[in-house]
DNA sequence: TGCAAGTGTGTTTTT
DNA sequence: CACACTTGCA
């Protein structure tokens, strides 16, 4: 009998199977879009898994997104039904979370710790640590950026000043400032046991300069997994590093030099050299793109050869779609001209109104700025097509989810004020509050009750709205007995969705639909959690509710990475849009401008069958140039037709 | 208060 | 490069 794990492993290439099933040490994959690399990935932990049943080793595989952490367990669990948790599949910052759940006591962090993610908490609690310390400041920086910095390069508060000294445009005063600033802000995380990004990955680091830990880890985890590789930052590759010791070498990355474009983020081409060496990797290419038309792969292989920094003799990529199906090859990349960005965007928004609803669902409009895209999406929603500029949320939009998520961490930690005022904040927001902030508190320390439980019996006193008064008691049923979480929360939403007489119901919509679906993946690779470890798991996934079907997809070439679309859109190919003026100023062969052109690179490689290069010859009133990567990608003035 | 000249800052965004 | 903001002076 055939399993799909088979199915899936019968219809892979030979050097793709040779990839999956490789043994010996530390291998990198290194190759271009659409070459499978995500596939070789999913099918590798599946059939190391799968063939070796008996044998206890787990498989840890990290992703630099939430998105492809999910996307990768949801086809690892379709490919083998039963993992039992055998697969570790998360961000690097998911596994540190868990890494310090374990053994963060180590290094003096209890287990059940909050993490803070938006940057307004962490300003917040950094203002409350600094206030009676660093007085008078004449601060012309920001000290959180500047702290963050820090931690991102691995520097603990104790060693800031010194690394700090460095900075030459910093005054002494202000290193000093703000190595004191880093130390409080710390000891405040840690007073209330919570953790910010940086810390996730800067105390799994400390940790892991245990050796006995580390071994542990290696012991564990047979075979380690790593994803776009050419994303890591110098932080993740030197924990990555730590983690495997001297000895640890069963090291599977996938990467491709050339789609690099978070370089700003601390992501380098260079590293990808660094890992090779340091673990002896044997490199293996697949060198076939089963995703673009030939003549895309054509444009795009121009295009990148312009660039000096890539890794020596990497093949050339090979199209490998057919030509069944497919648009002929003038169709495949066409070109707009237009005279001005205004009517740049509406020629293409009328274009796009064109297409049927299916057509639409599979058209993405990337732009090198968002500025752009918002101009598309108001053209597009006058003609009637829905389309989203998607928008990281770190947090939910409406005050009824704000309050809901912030009467669960008060019943996690009782003691938190700060989330406290969060939660009265957030309840103002769509009923009024029946208590006085202070009233409260004094209540609160004078019964010897927790703020929650006075702020609830005061809210069942009040005068509510029925729907809300429903919903409150629902709430405040979540506290008392045994936590059922998820058959409890369900019931508070279910009382949400019908709550609102006719108010503006949008952006709860949106976040119960994106709360059902953070949800459904916690469950999906965690299994049923504790509330802590829930909350955690929360705090770390972005809150944007899943697109609507038939939606156009407008994104910026960065937020379009790792997606395809049948019909790509760029626009904007102008100089100094495309390759930005920040990137051209410095010059042909400048770092910057490289990083422009492989993100080019990777917005063209997305399409699956039809690419349409678009540019206007003014932009804001002002005359610009076509992009010189059309030229380079020999797209000027050659093909497709001209629109004034 | 107003005007001219000078200064600086901006883009991409993951967790 | 282009725009917003500050400074200096009348």
């Amino acid at each position: 009998m055939e399993g799909p794990l088979d199915t899936s492993l019968n219809e892979l290439t030979d050097i793709q199977r040779q990839a999956v099933e490789w043994q010996d040490g530390a291998l990198l994959v290194l190759a271009g879009p659409g070459s499978g690399k995500t596939r070789v990935l999913t099918c590798r932990i599946a059939s190391l898994l799968d063939r070796s049943p008996d044998e206890r080793f787990r498989v840890l595989a990290l992703t630099f997104t939430n998105k492809a952490a999910n996307e990768m367990s949801g086809r690892v669990t379709g490919l083998v039904p039963g993992l039992d948790g055998r697969a570790t599949i998360d961000t690097f910052h998911g596994f540190c979370a868990q890494v310090l759940r374990q053994h963060g006591v180590h290094v003096g962090i209890k287990p059940d710790f909050a993490i803070f993610s938006r940057t307004e908490d962490r300003q917040a609690v950094l203002e409350d640590a600094v206030r009676h310390h660093v007085q008078g400041s004449s601060q012309t920086f920001q000290l959180l950026p500047v702290i963050d910095d820090l931690k991102r390069q691995l520097v603990a508060p104790d060693a800031a000043e010194q690394c700090l000294g460095v900075m030459k445009v910093l005054s002494a005063e202000d290193v000093r400032r703000v190595a004191l600033a880093y130390r409080l802000y710390e000891e405040e995380l840690r007073r209330i046991n919570a953790l910010d990004f940086n810390s996730l990955i800067l105390g799994a680091y400390q940790l892991f300069a245990y050796p006995a830990v580390a071994r542990q880890y290696q012991r564990a985890y047979k075979y380690w997994l790593l994803d776009e590789f050419q994303d890591t930052n110098g932080a993740q590759y030197a924990l990555l590093r730590r983690m495997a010791g001297q000895s640890f070498r069963q090291i599977f990355a996938v990467a491709d030099d050339d789609q690099t474009v978070f370089e700003w983020n601390g992501a380098n081409v260079e590293r990808i050299k660094e890992l090779v060496k340091d673990f002896s990797c044997e490199i293996v290419q697949l060198p076939t793109n089963f995703r673009c038309p030939p003549r895309i792969v054509e444009a795009a292989n121009r295009l990148i050869v312009y660039n000096s920094r890539r890794m020596v003799s990497k093949h050339t990529a090979m199209s490998v779609a057919s030509s069944q199906g497919l648009p002929s090859i003038e169709e495949q990349i066409q070109s707009r001209e237009f005279a001005t960005d205004e009517d740049e965007i509406a020629g293409i928004s009328v274009e796009i109104a064109g297409l049927d609803v299916v057509a639409r669902g599979q058209t993405a409009v990337l732009a090198r700025n968002r500025s752009l895209l918002e101009a598309m999406h108001k053209a597009l929603g006058a003609a009637d097509v829905p389309s989203v500029v998607p928008m990281r949320r770190d947090d939910f939009l409406s005050p009824q989810m704000r309050w809901f998520v912030a009467c669960l961490k008060q019943i996690d930690r009782p003691l938190d004020l700060r989330n406290m005022a969060a939660l009265a904040e957030a309840f103002g927001g769509f009923a009024s509050s029946p208590l006085d902030w202070n009233e409260l508190v004094s209540r609160s320390e004078s019964h010897g009750v927790t703020c929650f439980k006075i702020w609830v019996d005061a809210l069942r006193d009040a005068d509510l709205s029925p729907p809300i008064a429903e919903v409150v008691n629902a709430v405040a049923d979540l506290s008392v007995g045994e936590l059922r979480l998820g058959a409890a929360i369900e019931r508070v939403l279910d009382r949400f969705e019908g709550s609102d007489p006719e108010g503006d119901l949008k952006d709860l919509k949106e976040d119960l639909s994106a709360w059902r679906r953070i949800e459904r993946q916690i469950k999906h690779s965690k299994g049923s959690l504790s509330l802590d470890r829930f909350l955690q798991e929360l705090e770390l996934r972005p809150k944007e509710p899943p697109p609507a079907p038939g939606t156009v997809a407008l994104a910026t070439i960065h937020g379009a990475k790792g997606q395809e679309f049948d019909t790509v859109y760029l626009i904007g190919l102008a100089n100094e849009i495309l390759p930005s003026w920040q990137s051209l100023k410095r010059g042909d062969g400048s770092a910057a401008l490289e990083e422009e052109r492989r993100a080019c690179f990777v917005a063209i490689t997305r399409t699956r069958r039809r690419l349409v290069l678009s540019r206007a010859r003014e932009y804001n009133g002002w005359h610009k140039r076509p992009s010189r990567f059309l030229e380079e990608m020999g797209c000027l003035g050659t093909v497709g037709n001209t629109l004034s």
